[in-house]
DNA sequence: ACTGGCACTCGCCTGCCGAGAGTGCCAGGG
DNA sequence: CCCTGGCACTCTCGGCAGGCGAGTGCCAGT
């Protein structure tokens, strides 16, 4: 077990680090810090730490830097969250508040999430699945073509084309639409396949095929993956370490551009409450010289999508963590009103 | 007025300097290129080149390196654009002609040119105005509150909630919805003001104040800017360029980054033919050592929106272009067809 | 008008050296 | 037993000098 002490040197080590982003010696810890003992003890307690794996030295003769691990009991056990500031949490009130449409809110969740941490920002749609549906609108396009519309009470829009096995009358459509609609209307996107499962069954028997094909591309578009769209911003940030470049830089880009590999990162985060993962422990290689941290947002108690940074392990973490908080509880907010 | 020759070595240097990246000297000119001359003479040659500002070197005994005037001559008079392959041509239509939606249409595209071109691509999504309605649908969502939603001929879905100083029934609305849709389906966005005008004389004293705000956000949303939406991707392949690293490519991202710096650099683009501006003719400094080739398409013989790549100054001009052209062409076919 | 030759310039690479930062270890003191 | 000061050691980094090679400009010759 680690000393008191040692965790304090450990702290000071990442706060320096993270500050700096130079290697960090003995000497000037004693001095940044006033841990009451002298640079031979600390290097001491450093030899410790290191040979638990918390911290390393890029060659002999340098000061340390933190690993993953060492990140992660950071994280873990010696540092908190850091609120934002009264001014900063009106800002982004004031920001988000004066979003027109769901486009809007997203995207201008993204910068302000991508400015107030200063890394690149991802923001996942809020998902259709915990939605409840607006209202469904059928329009004929041909005799056996139709457009399904589906509006959600997120204010997204989905639509599909459907092809009928058999032609259907405007009079037999406007039923169906009449009909679907008085059940799933402010339902929940789960409840809706109980509610439409006897439909066909009291139309005429002509046009029960062409209406459980309807109905089947209503589910498919409600069972939808939990969501396919996000937004990302603010990877001019990644220019900042131009340290290790290109190398780190490369891949990082390579994987945002990769929705799929986003939406996998996204998933793999706690359903509620903040997730940190730092350096290997994200499963996408190209992501190994960088942290995660995400939280998921909803409307109600209940969140509907996540958001989140993506930085170099060496971030603030505790600024960090606290930015994506705040912004996610926010867009919560926004959500519920709108 | 420059002799033959001297655009041939011009044109040698362009193409050499693309290639390798590195500065090109008169002896290997005369080697890689069968110019019936030595290298003296060349070396004379490129003096005249740079006196006239064509090319430059980057410090005293170094190869030369063309300018920007020396791309745009060369742009101009010494290269054609390079058609692609058939087997090139086949993949892009088969990889387009498997879009399922709009947004997909246009995230394939993006994709594509991005791989084609080993650039940056940047696709605006069809715009609004110049397309035809499909259908426009009313729903109340309240006694005094209805959405409207706009669908049109490229599948894109406009969504407005408007706020009515009267309430309105079900069946005076089923009256304008139908109404309305018998005027303007079919039509050109810039028809419909003039097709609906005396719309509301035709109803109750009662309902026209109602109906001409709906009318009014109708009118309103398809004026809508020429476009506000667009998509990027190959952001990745910024990386390829570690040379002058990162001074050139942070301003970019940057740039990248701003939509309405997008929107305005392919807003300058000529409406018709391919536009290639290079290094500093583009406006935005961010921009001034990349070069930006833009072409409009369209899904018939008028262009609906813009695309484009974004590369550095020395760029394979002929290859490009000819990516760019043929996936703006094959984008237009896909969007006609749908 | 083109060519070969020649002297010259300059950036890049290499090896070298000294300074400085940081370490590990050890013996001594509270 | 833990902390401390001292000391020798290691290794990186920056600056400097020298050699190499690519490329140039100029000039005299064909």
């Amino acid at each position: 077990m680690l000393s008191e002490r040692r965790l304090e040197v450990l702290r000071a080590i990442v706060q320096d680090y993270v500050g700096t982003q130079e290697p960090v010696g003995s000497k000037a810890l004693t001095e940044r810090h006033n841990l009451k003992v002298s640079p031979a003890t600390v290097r001491n307690d450093m030899a410790a730490l290191e040979e638990e794996g918390y911290i390393a030295q890029p060659h002999t003769s340098a000061g340390r830097i933190p690993t993953d691990k060492g990140y992660r009991l950071f994280v873990d056990r010696l540092a908190g969250v850091k609120p934002l500031s009264k001014p900063e949490r009106r800002a982004i009130q004031n920001f988000l508040a004066g979003a027109v449409d769901l486009d809007d809110v997203v995207s201008r969740t993204v910068r302000l999430l991508a400015q107030l941490t200063r890394q690149v920002a991802i923001v996942q749609y809020p998902s259709l699945t915990r939605s409840t549906v607006r209202h469904v609108e059928l329009l004929l396009l041909a005799p056996t073509r139709l457009m399904l519309v589906l509006i959600t009470d997120t204010g997204r829009v989905e639509q599909r084309v459907v092809d009928c096995p058999a032609p259907l009358t405007e009079t037999t459509l406007a039923d169906l639409r009449a009909r679907l609609n008085s059940r799933v209307v402010g339902e929940r996107f789960s409840e809706v396949p109980r509610l439409v499962q006897d439909l066909p069954e009291s139309f005429d028997q002509d046009d029960r095929g062409t209406i459980s094909t309807v109905l089947a591309t209503l589910l498919e578009t409600l069972v939808e993956e939990p969501e396919e769209r996000l937004m990302i911003g603010g990877t001019a940030n990644l220019t900042r370490f131009v340290h290790d470049f290109p190398l780190t830089i490369r891949p990082v880009l390579e994987a945002l551009e990769e929705q799929v590999v986003l939406l996998k990162l996204l998933g793999e985060a706690k359903d509620s409450g903040m997730t940190v993962r730092i350096g290997h422990e994200n499963a996408h290689e190209g992501l190994n010289s960088t942290s995660v941290v995400s939280v998921g947002y909803g409307s109600g108690n209940e969140a509907v999508a996540k958001l989140g940074v993506v930085g170099p392990t060496r971030m603030d973490y505790p600024g960090t963590m606290g930015a994506v908080r705040a912004v996610a509880r926010y867009v919560g907010q926004i959500l519920a009103e709108s």
